[in-house]
RNA sequence: GCGUCCGUAGCUCAGUCGGAUAGAGCGUUGGUCUCCGAAGCCAGAGGUCAUGGGUUCGACUCCCAUCGGACGCACCA
């Protein structure tokens, strides 16, 4: 369990037994739920509880109250203090050497949880046309989606990943006469660009591939499947593993579409008018009622999404989450709508809106999504890599627009976030290598033996005792840094947790800043190789413990975790 | 006009639940390697939390209004 819960269930206990001493004035019910947080003044302990808001029930002031149920709390591993409201709790050390064995035993699934309980989800993002290459933005979602179901996942929720191709509407139509117009250029024609075509230079190479494997098929079909290609292929090299890649057009194909539209008409959902069939959606939250078939017979993208999102909740999947751009935000009522039309509950049906991603380059933003100058995700995974750019599309909450300054990202790639995260790791598995290796006699210029076989590191486990860490002669600083440490990486259930219940990686991010920060102090007021093979050992275990969280973490971002540097 | 999101240090952003002295990175000023990775660490400067009201013992946090910015409001996808 982590401390967070230990101690609020803890102070629930006592109010319980302060209630029944009439110790706690008017208050005769515990429906208090304590709310433990990690102090920002360190001073006051480790963890803190607010017991200020019983004052009201209880008409005592919040220091005696504070003070009346620490009185009821049994020390065991811990010492309280009370100030204000407050009750203050700080860990003793065979408490925080409980959570360095705790971390040597579970390793890396020690930060897991079960706030999925087993929650079947389906998870779609990205979702792009397959009429080109990613776009930045499509970058923000791939990140997020993939680094959110590693996340899920770990906290048991069985996620399954899922991109759909946007592969039926007139946009393939355009895609095909693109491409038929950049192959007669190839074949030497002279030809004439019509307005709204796709004029990216992608697809010359498409044609010229077209001309070279002698196809026959039709322009369309091989756009969209040489288009796929590519972006399947960028998608493994961003580290994004979809489950299922769903088609739009074989929702036609399966008569699927025609089918909800019956069943929205047999549900008296539908009217006709201006030629149109129209969907009440008005009925539900939406703000006026939707064209689900156009005057000419065709359908909209709706039609087909509706139908979409009947298909995953007919495969039996409890929550829909769906990744979209803050642009679509209107879109999210129709398709609620329609859910509940078809007689489901839309509330399983969870939409995070992304805010957009804005390009800086040359200090001048750019729009992204229009297709001249459009920066590619190709590009940028080229010029600053995979790692930095996935952390900096994760590194900000939802809620925030990102401007990616492609310059600075170039320029200073080494000051990136990213790497401050992946050096302290690379420091960690620095000081493990080293304590196998020889070492230099600077004074006699003699090679020493190892300080340890490898098969001493690997013994340094569960059973460890790293208590002689806190002995007063270790130094202040020492101290500080190594109960930070352990507190840090402690921290890591919760974080986690929370990351998976809120949709928010970029918790993750900040984490495993703060950790690295912990280590590098650790590091700087606590020599870890030393002559004293024991101190080394204790030191040694927490290195490793840091390990085996930051690696954990980086692998829930999709970040690799570097030995070297 | 309506809707969603945002407004916190020079810049980019955290601040979970209404609580103790408002937090980080970048930038800036100074210090710090004979020794495990200085891509590090330490210290300093830098704030009217957009503005005005309200609720509360207590508001960056909740409510209302105003101002400023992004995005949407299709028989496009």
């Amino acid at each position: 369990m982590m401390k967070k819960d230990f101690f609020a269930q803890t102070v629930h206990g006592a109010i319980d037994k302060a209630i029944e001493d009439k110790k706690l004035g008017n208050l005769e019910i515990n429906n208090f739920t304590p709310i433990c947080e990690i102090p920002k003044n360190t001073q006051f302990g480790d963890f803190a509880i607010n017991v200020s808001s019983l004052a009201r029930d209880a008409k005592m002031a919040p220091p005696l109250i504070a003070q009346n149920i620490a009185n009821y709390i049994e020390y065991k591993g811990f010492s309280v203090n009370t100030v204000a409201g407050f009750i203050n709790f700080k860990l003793e050390e065979d408490m925080l050497c409980d959570i360095t064995r705790d971390i040597l035993d579970k390793k890396e699934s020690y930060c897991a949880s079960d706030v999925g309980k087993g929650e079947k989800v389906n998870l779609e993002y990205v979702s792009a046309n397959p009429t080109g290459p990613f776009h930045i933005g499509h970058g923000r979602w791939a990140a997020l989606g993939s680094s959110l179901a590693n996340i899920m996942n770990y906290c048991n929720y069985n996620v399954y990943q899922e991109f759909y191709i946007n592969d039926a509407g007139n946009q393939i139509n355009k895609l095909a006469r693109s491409l038929e117009l950049r192959v007669k250029e190839q074949k030497g024609e002279k030809v004439e660009w019509e307005e709204d075509l796709y004029p990216g230079e992608y697809l010359i190479d498409c044609a010229k591939r077209y001309i070279e494997s002698g196809s026959s098929e039709s322009y369309g079909d091989f756009a969209k499947k040489d288009m796929l290609r590519l972006q399947k292929e960028l998608l493994k090299t961003f580290r994004v593993n979809f489950d299922c890649f769903f088609s739009e057009l074989s929702l036609y194909k399966n008569d699927e579409v025609e089918k909800c539209v019956k069943e929205l008409e047999d549900k008296g959902k539908l009217y006709k008018k201006d030629g149109a069939v129209w969907f009440r959606s008005s009925e539900y939250t939406d703000t006026q009622d939707r064209v689900l078939k156009k005057a000419d017979g065709s359908n909209t993208y709706l039609t087909a999404d509706i139908a979409y999102h009947k298909n995953k909740l007919d495969r039996g999947f409890e929550r829909l989450i769906n990744i979209w751009g803050a642009d679509h935000h209107g879109y999210i009522a129709r398709i609620k709508a329609s859910i509940d039309a078809l007689g489901y509950d839309s509330s399983c049906l969870e939409v995070l809106l992304g805010q957009l991603v804005n390009i800086i380059q040359n200090g001048e933003q750019m729009r992204m999504g229009k297709r001249k100058k459009m920066v590619t995700l190709d590009e940028l995974v080229e010029e600053v890599g995979v790692d930095a750019t996935r952390f900096w599309m994760l590194m900000r909450s939802i809620d925030t627009t990102i401007d990616f300054d492609i310059d600075l990202a170039k320029s200073q790639s080494d000051k990136n976030p990213v790497f401050y995260v992946q050096y302290a790791h690379a420091r960690a598995c620095s000081i493990l290598r080293k304590a196998v290796e020889k070492r230099l006699d600077t004074e006699n210029k003699k090679e020493l033996e190892p300080l340890f076989s490898q098969d001493e590191i690997d013994k340094i486990d569960k059973n460890i005792d790293i208590k002689g860490l806190f002995d007063e002669e270790k130094g202040k600083e020492s101290i500080e840094a190594t109960r930070a440490l352990i507190l840090k990486l402690e921290e890591s259930i919760a974080i986690v947790e929370a990351a998976a219940r809120l949709r928010a990686p970029y918790l993750l991010c900040k984490y495993s800043q703060e950790l690295a920060t912990a280590f590098h102090h650790f590091y700087n007021y606590s020599r870890v190789l030393t002559d004293d093979k024991k101190v080394s050992s204790q030191r040694l275990a927490l290195t490793k413990c840091f390990k085996i969280i930051l690696g954990k973490i980086l692998n829930l971002l999709g970040v690799s975790a570097p030995e070297k540097m």
